[in-house]
DNA sequence: CTCTGTGCAAACACTTTGCAGCTAA
DNA sequence: TTAGCTGCAAAGTGTTTGCACAGAG
């Protein structure tokens, strides 16, 4: 799971943002990087308190937020906000802004018949597939310059 | 933006899964795919206002909802979840149960250098692109069988 | 006429915020 | 010592549920 270089890594890390290095954020960290799913802020709430019994959830939330926005976690695309819904029956991919949460519709032939590999097809009905792509749209770009 | 034959589509659609055709259920439909955007479903509610002023919030909620059931909208992936933590920094794709929310990671070489098209590339500065499937899992299809 | 859909309001789940005490540096 | 972190509690936001009445079939 977490080796003694990866604990390094991490604290370096915290040092460089400027963040204190925690137990908690050590906890919260090891146990992000040992879950192999994508754990949401509760799942990972319980997983610490096995081995930090008094630790808030809010910290974990907080925690997770903070490791984001050093680029030691990721927010998995799109979850958290509120419901979308989407009326356009047509194949076509989305572009969301990670600042103003926009989601700016695109299409480009190509993503349309991308190849699902075997692996996935063979166990799983594959109902929908979409290129996702996350990033800076051009109207934040501009207010953050 | 609706044009007749539109709305005969979606009536027959309703009557064909048992569904009323409420003023209430056009005018939300009307609205939904009217929309460029991806809505949430107070931005919709606040459109559907403007035609139909005593809507409740609550009935284009179960609307949308409904819809989504039958196929004649669609949930933008993910939204509406909790959040959803990542420590996984290498490069990986989604997939996505629809029924059991479950997300799981699977690698697709090619799909790490898609390429992004100029037109978005140009606009906007892209951070991370993943291709997004959505579908039943393994054990969700065995357990609707 | 019957049964589904609607509107209202309360309940809920999850997230965010404010503050006092604690702790890493 | 002191700025930043934690834990608790309260407030906020968005979604879901229960129920009586209205309207589509």
């Amino acid at each position: 799971m977490a080796s003694s270089s990866d604990s390094d890594k991490f604290e370096a890390r915290c040092h460089k943002a400027g963040l204190k290095v925690t137990p908690q954020r050590i906890a919260v960290y090891n146990a992000l990087i040992g879950s192999k799913e994508h754990p949401s802020a509760d799942t990972l709430w319980r997983k610490v308190r096995k081995t930090f019994p008094n630790i808030s959830l809010d910290t974990v939330n907080r925690t997770l937020l903070t490791l984001a926005e050093i680029g030691a976690a990721f927010i998995v695309e799109g979850s958290g906000d509120v419901k979308r819904f989407d009326g356009c029956l047509e194949n076509h991919q989305h572009f969301r802004c990670v600042k103003c949460k926009k989601i700016i519709d695109f299409h480009h032939k190509p993503f349309d018949n991308i190849p699902v590999p075997k692996s996935i097809s063979g166990k799983y009905t594959v109902l929908k597939k979409t290129v996702y792509l996350e990033g800076i749209c051009d109207l934040c770009r501009k207010r953050c310059t």
